[in-house]
DNA sequence: TAAAATACCGACCAGTCGGTATGTTATCAA
DNA sequence: TTGATAACATACCGACTGGTCGGTATTTTA
């Protein structure tokens, strides 16, 4: 499913995995893709069908290899509190490009057709907020968390933890314990005072 | 300042704003503004300079607008918790349309020019992320927060706010008084069970 | 009422972009 | 050696886009 063998396709991929992380879809053109790659537009229309065949590969490799990685945190045993922590580091340990890639959906979202929105909204559920969500819901069953709606809450979740290593993010929160230390603390005990 | 006295102008404002909204700063044509505003291409650049001059403008009225109103929020008394809830209640009170503009500025600010980018910013951080800081710091003074960056917290918290209005949020808490509740309970006890 | 400013029209332009048509070269099985 | 096919290269197309410009209608001002 997700073999990219071809290593011309590998390094396509890559460029436009860093091109697409910086400017929206629209932004990035087939030419300075192919330009960036070192190959001519000829090659790059022979790998791949279409810019919009090419972003959606270039998701699909990176959220089926991230769902393969929180899979293993979300299946280790623990607390939801635990388990959440392992999910977000094994997030906050990937390269800044790869922890950016997700944002692109909300972005791009409207650009691409109506097609392949679904499909990348369907991978992209299935990579990261439903991961979330099971161990909230999880967590709820336990009585650990109070019932809430998990997939809100995950969602909430997963945009905390995007703001982590936004630039400020990263200027206040130096390390990934310290931010891990504030998404885990607000989500489970908030921010008032202790009484 | 953001006087736009021409009613030609003001149509114009009314229709970029409605396709700002729904579709990347890329995917919209001056062409469409245009024709959306059953006005010619002419007319519309004799009016706007160009296409960013327009966003920049929108993007201005609407920001200023947004400053206005949630400056009485904070201006208010009371606890830093209660004016968090007159403010997130202002902005969930205005339109579909203008609750969604705050996030067209994550959205479009790589496309624009630099110069524009830091004006948007500017203005942006003024209308709601540094009102919501300034409660947020006078909340932690008076003990009533713990000590915590003010600053990185008011953007998780309008974050938290604006995946209320989203689709699956609007669908989960009904009412504007279910979307406080949930807001504003994460931020201040988040989900853990009481003891 | 003349003149000057404003508002508007619509044809047009130069450049861009996704995509294609038509090659040329490398690979490798038979 | 051959010939089929994959992997590229090059030149080009046509639709589109932001922006321009000469000119006209309308309103404001002197």
């Amino acid at each position: 499913m997700a073999n990219t063998p071809h290593p011309t396709a590998e390094r396509i991929h890559q460029v436009a995995r860093r091109l697409f992380v910086k400017r929206s879809y629209s932004d990035v053109t087939m030419d300075e893709i192919a330009v960036k790659a070192q190959i001519t537009k000829g090659a790059l229309y022979h790998h791949f069908k279409s810019k919009e065949a090419l972003y959606l590969a270039m998701m699909e490799a990176d959220l089926s290899e991230k769902q393969g990685l929180f899979n293993k945190a979300v299946a280790t045993g623990g607390s939801a509190q635990q388990r959440l922590e392992i999910l977000t580091r094994t997030f906050l340990d990937l390269s800044v490009e790869k922890k950016r890639i997700s944002g692109l959906i909300r972005r791009d979202i409207n650009t691409i057709s109506l097609k392949a929105r679904t499909r990348l909204l369907e991978m992209y559920q299935e990579a990261l907020p439903s991961q979330v969500q099971s161990i909230i819901e999880e967590g709820i069953a336990e009585g650990e968390i109070r019932p809430v709606d998990a997939r809100l809450l995950s969602f909430s979740f997963i945009s905390l933890v995007e703001h982590t290593i936004s630039q400020h993010g990263t200027r206040t929160l130096k390390d990934n314990d310290k931010k891990i230390q504030f998404v885990i603390g607000l989500l489970f005990n908030g921010i008032a005072a202790k009484k």
